[in-house]
DNA sequence: CCCATCACTTAGAATAACGACG
DNA sequence: CGTCGTTATTCTAAGTGATGGG
């Protein structure tokens, strides 16, 4: 796998540099010998285990002892408070309910002349109140009644075009399929949400997510087609015939054959375990050995067939994508609280051979076929109910508007859950990214109080806090995950910042000329190694020897500390605060920063877009987003280069003969030379201008070579940073989003300013 | 408290669609 | 008008964190 990526010490390592600059002013104040003393007693009842494997059963000893000493300690008044406080919040959760009771539900529908859904006619008196933010709040009344003088939305700021322009197209196409799809209903009118402002709209204050919710459950794989008689599967050589069931889970395998996958050991033990519990006795008895299956044939004519595919005529392929659509628009869509919303996931998972990342140690596994009777749907009561498939039935039909999903069912390899939900243009799913932003400007105003708190901490006497606070350390300034514990043996052995262990830490007192590093290497989330050398302060550098001490490789770094401990003291300092907020914050505020240092005015529009994708990659190396090199990677570079030598050569003798033509010009000093002059200059200019363009690419690409800038741009960075970049220095919205995260972040699209601070 | 379960976000790879170019 | 390379979309695995029952 993608084991060994990027090494990018320096970024990352030096980003917060200035903040945390005040090195060591106070003395290191020896606390150790206390701590000592409670590691060796750990030690020893961990030790006199013959089995010092298991860290959890030692985490939990200590725990007991920590509690046996602190009894007194707060925690137990801010259990009671945290308990009161949410009797309090319940029971204010019934009252409030929304006193409009459907104010959200009802006017759409009336609400439309010739097709075009007019929002300026909407109450919109009902202004949402955002738990978080008032300027939030007063800015956006202030935009809607700019709006309401505007019938048609004059395009009054520039990324209104593109904005218009961008829908239009996709919406005629959808009004019609909507029509025949779950349109229809209601009133049997047209399309009545053209770009309906969920975000100018009041939210659910008591925990539902919805009040009505209608669609047509999920798209089920194809069933299985047999194999022609001609492609054969062979077991040692000889020909052989298998039931269907068996057949199914060989061509799995069969497609994979080429991938480095099928090479694994465990892959093809896990894969022969299964397959043969789809066998017949007979087959059973007969293959008994990998090893002598041969699926060649199979793999071939999967190979011909997706070559068949490709070659296609234009009918055929257009007649696919109609009939694509087709299921899109009758499945892809549900109505939830009068708005038709697109859904991100309706066609249930096919079957297939689970392909884990990493060293899994399910890879392999069969992923069995999901049927009507395994999926639960969640839709409302009031709504027509989706109908199973003939001679089917469904799990369950449940309404819970507590929830989000239409449907889910629960997957075999690990035995989780799984749904489908909306996209993310919807507003469920968008309300949600907007708060998430917001929480992260909260922790804006407050993390450097929190920062001076973690230092502080460093020198606590109990070691539980100091874990916790070097722990907060790295969330902070490394933007490490909060590292929840797994089960061994469930999954590939990854962690984060609370389940990182001595093996994947070494300390450097001096390295490189600078003092106490730390060196990290460790996989994390999808198996993607995270390599990293920081320089950090002597405290932290105590800290971190004094946990390592007499530990074994296997050990937790932060024996005392886990994610619910580390959450539950972040949601102390303030309300909504976790660990991801961290990595959220961070990520948005380098942006902003990198934007505002990266631009230059003078700029034209490519070079500035450079530096957007310069601070969008700072955060991504920042968040450790990497990808494997793209293949042709290599190869791109060089066609690349190929181009910038020939628009070189081009530039030059454009040059040369603007020179000459210049001399004509003198010479003959006549009307018609001094234009071939001015055509010229003109070729010269346009000419270096592409050279230009060509050469920024190029710096680009080769700077991204294992960056994805996609992940951050799609999860971290508050969109309305972006927008107001792009307002500002009138780039155009699509230079910087693609037509779906226009639609994702449609609400930041419409509400972002160019002043707009995170 | 502690663990399992559930819901939901975040993630990179695979695949499809697009578009520039010969 | 096909081919090739790039970009967008789809897919689903793998995280986080809340909750509730024992």
């Amino acid at each position: 796998m993608t084991g060994d990526h990027g090494h990018h010490q320096v970024e990352s390592g030096s980003r917060l540099n200035d903040s945390h600059k005040h090195k060591d002013k106070h003395k290191d104040k020896e606390h150790r010998h206390k701590d000592h003393k409670k590691d060796k007693e750990r030690e020893k009842s961990k030790y006199t285990n013959s089995e010092h494997r298991d860290s959890s059963e030692k985490k939990h000893k200590d725990r007991e002892k920590e509690r046996a000493k602190h009894r007194e300690d707060s925690s137990e008044r801010h259990k009671e408070k945290k308990r009161e406080e949410k009797l309090k919040s319940h029971s204010s959760n019934g009252k409030h309910k929304r006193e409009k009771e459907n104010g959200y539900v009802s006017y759409i529908k009336t609400e439309e002349d010739n097709g075009y859904y007019n929002p300026t006619k909407q109450e919109k008196t009902v202004k949402r109140e955002r738990d978080d933010d008032e300027s939030e709040y007063k800015s956006k009344k202030i935009k809607v009644e700019k709006e309401h003088k505007v019938k048609k939305r004059k395009q009054e700021e520039d990324y209104d075009d593109y904005e218009e322009e961008e829908d239009v197209k996709p919406k005629k196409k959808s009004k019609e399929k909507k029509e025949d799809a779950a349109g229809g209903k209601k009133k049997g009118k047209k399309e009545p949400e053209e770009k309906w402002k969920w975000w100018e709209e009041e939210r659910y204050t008591d925990g539902s997510k919805w009040r009505f919710l209608e669609h047509k459950g999920p798209v089920f794989a194809p069933p299985y087609e047999r194999l022609p008689e001609n492609v054969r599967f062979y077991y040692d050589g000889k020909p052989m015939k298998l039931t269907e069931q068996a057949e199914e889970v060989a061509t799995f395998f069969a497609k994979m054959l080429d991938h480095e996958y099928t090479t694994k050991d465990i892959f093809r033990k896990n894969f022969f375990k299964d397959w043969r519990k789809e066998m017949t006795f007979e087959e059973k008895s007969r293959i008994t050995d990998l090893n002598k299956c041969n699926f060649v044939e199979m793999s071939e004519y999967f190979k011909v067939q997706s070559e068949n595919r490709k070659q296609m005529t234009k009918e055929g392929k257009q007649k696919i994508k109609e009939e694509n659509e087709r299921l899109v628009g009758e499945y892809g869509y549900c109505l939830m609280d009068n708005h038709k919303e697109r859904i991100g996931n309706f066609r249930i998972e096919p079957p297939g051979l689970f392909r884990g990342r990493g060293d899994h140690p399910k890879m392999g596994m069969l992923k069995r076929r999901i049927r009507p009777e395994d999926i639960i749907i969640n839709c409302s009561k009031d709504s027509k109910h989706p109908k199973p498939p003939p001679g089917s039935r469904w799990k369950e039909v449940r309404h819970d508007n507590k929830v989000t999903w239409l449907a889910s069912w629960t997957e075999n390899i690990q035995g989780s859950i799984k749904y489908i939900m909306l996209n993310p243009s919807s507003r469920i799913k968008g309300e949600k990214d907007w708060q998430k932003y917001e929480t992260a400007r909260r922790l804006k105003k407050c993390v450097e109080k929190i920062r001076a708190q973690y230092r502080d901490d460093w020198k606590s006497k109990e070691m539980r806090i100091r874990q916790r606070a070097v722990a907060l350390y790295f969330i902070d300034k490394l933007a490490l995950r909060a590292g929840n514990e797994k089960e061994e043996g469930e999954s590939a052995d990854t962690v984060g910042c609370c389940s990182l262990r001595v093996e994947h830490i070494s300390l450097h007192p001096e390295m490189d000329g600078q003092e106490f590093v730390v060196e990290l290497d460790f996989l994390g989330k999808d198996s993607i190694r995270y390599y990293n050398k920081i320089p950090v302060e002597k405290r932290v550098f105590k800290n971190l020897q004094l946990f390592l001490e007499n530990k074994q490789p296997e050990d937790d770094v932060f024996d005392r500390l886990n994610t619910s401990i580390l959450n539950k003291h972040l949601q102390e300092l303030m309300d909504g605060l976790t660990a991801k907020v961290f990595r959220t914050y961070n990520a948005s505020i380098t942006l902003q920063q990198q934007l505002s240092q990266l631009t230059t005015p003078e700029d034209n529009v490519p070079a500035k877009i450079l530096s957007y994708n310069r601070a969008n990659r700072a955060v991504a190396i920042l968040c450790n987003h990497q990808r494997a090199p793209p293949k042709t990677f290599e190869k791109s570079m060089q066609n690349l280069q190929a181009k910038i030598d020939a628009k070189k050569d081009q530039l030059s003798a454009a040059k040369k003969e603007l020179k000459s033509a210049k001399a004509d010009a003198k010479a003959m000093h006549d009307e018609k030379s001094k234009k071939a002059v001015e055509t010229k200059k003109k070729a010269v200019q346009r000419l270096s201008e592409q050279l230009m363009k060509l050469e920024v690419q190029a710096t680009d690409r080769e700077e991204n070579k294992q960056i994805a800038l996609g992940t951050s741009k799609l999860n971290y960075l508050d969109p309305r940073i972006s927008v107001a970049w792009c307002k500002k220095w009138e780039i155009p919205i699509e230079k910087i989003y693609n037509k779906t995260q226009r639609e994702k972040f449609a609400w930041a699209i419409d509400m972002a300013d160019k002043d707009y601070e995170f």
